[in-house]
DNA sequence: CCCGGATGAGACAAAGATGTCTCACTAGAG
DNA sequence: CTCTAGTGAGACATCTTTGTCTCATCCGGG
């Protein structure tokens, strides 16, 4: 009888991918569960939203993990990179606007290591000679999840399809950060 | 004795783009004025996000009105683009973020306008043969706006320097766009 | 100088969300 | 079969925010 916490957190992450102020109610309704129950689970919406963060690191772990950023070309990393982040791309870019009200307080050491794996893939391109170097590894990380956030919003939204989804990314930013470009 | 409206909005757009959730209370505060003034000025929150969201079309206008979209090469129309965009960047990404909570029911047209601005912009490249034609001009619209949005959010947590706004945005954009790519 | 309109401060109720608790019920283990 | 842990439903108090209202005060125009 006890409840699944993973299937109640991917619900969490469906329901709050498309509605970002959900109600604890909402929330538990999308799980199948009742109110009583998801606060038995989490503590308060807080620590769904720490849950939520734990997971969605968990889960950007795993599809770095998969891309093996760190083998072959730099540019064919990215092509991996991309295609692996768009399962989550949309629960990415809710937790990164949600990560923003966190301002100061407790942020999680979680994001700046995912920080440094695609940051290190972009100082490896530079440094093999694939990537120009006048566009600094950071930016071009930032880059990455506003791109990756724009596409997720517009494949949502209907303006474009969502099997164009890699290629319009990575054609974009690889187009800019190819040093033959 | 008037207060000066414009003055409100302007204080509560720089309150609401660094922290989205701020209370009516805390945007009376940071304009210097009573919170039952600004009720008198604006009927409820709404009414604020309303304008806000007018003055943000009106100063998005202004930027391409000066950016002078339809003259000259495209690359150049999207260098002007990015820097006369620059001063409501954070703004914009503001809006961006608000806007995707009104799901469904009075989508502003000026939005609209906008988009069809730049848009624009990006077919025209494509027609002249500046620009790559792989990528729709829809997709590179939005990735402006990712673009942008992140640009601001990097700048505003000090990841990059603010005099850098202006070279990363249009070198990453337009070296995916240009057809030598 | 006097008056009117606008403001600031604060009280107040209403609404929404949250967190806690109780109680009846059910499924599954023993 | 019985017992128990976990669940659903809902009541309840609390907190925050919002929207409305009143009243004293102040500033400027006539």
């Amino acid at each position: 009888m006890a409840v699944d916490r993973e299937h109640i957190l991917r619900a969490a992450a469906a329901l709050l991918t498309r509605k970002a102020t959900s109600t604890m109610d909402e929330v538990a309704k999308a799980a199948g569960i009742s109110r009583a129950t998801l606060h038995r689970q989490f503590a308060g919406r807080d620590a769904l939203i720490r849950a939520l963060e734990a997971l969605g690191l968990e889960q950007l772990d795993a599809a770095l993990d998969a891309a093996r950023l760190d083998e072959g070309a730099a540019a064919d990393a990215v092509h991996r990179l991309v295609a692996e982040v768009e399962p989550v791309a949309g629960f990415l870019a809710f937790l990164v606007t949600e990560n923003q009200l966190f301002e100061g307080d407790g942020m999680n050491e979680g994001w700046n290591r995912i920080d440094d794996r695609i940051t290190a893939l972009f100082r490896r391109g530079q440094e093999s000679g694939e990537f120009r170097i006048d566009l600094s590894p950071v930016w071009l990380t930032e880059a990455l999840y506003g791109l990756v956030g724009s596409g997720a919003w517009a494949v949502q939204d209907g303006r474009v399809a969502a099997k164009d989804f890699q290629f319009m990314i990575v054609e974009l930013l690889l187009g800019g950060v190819r040093r033959s470009a």
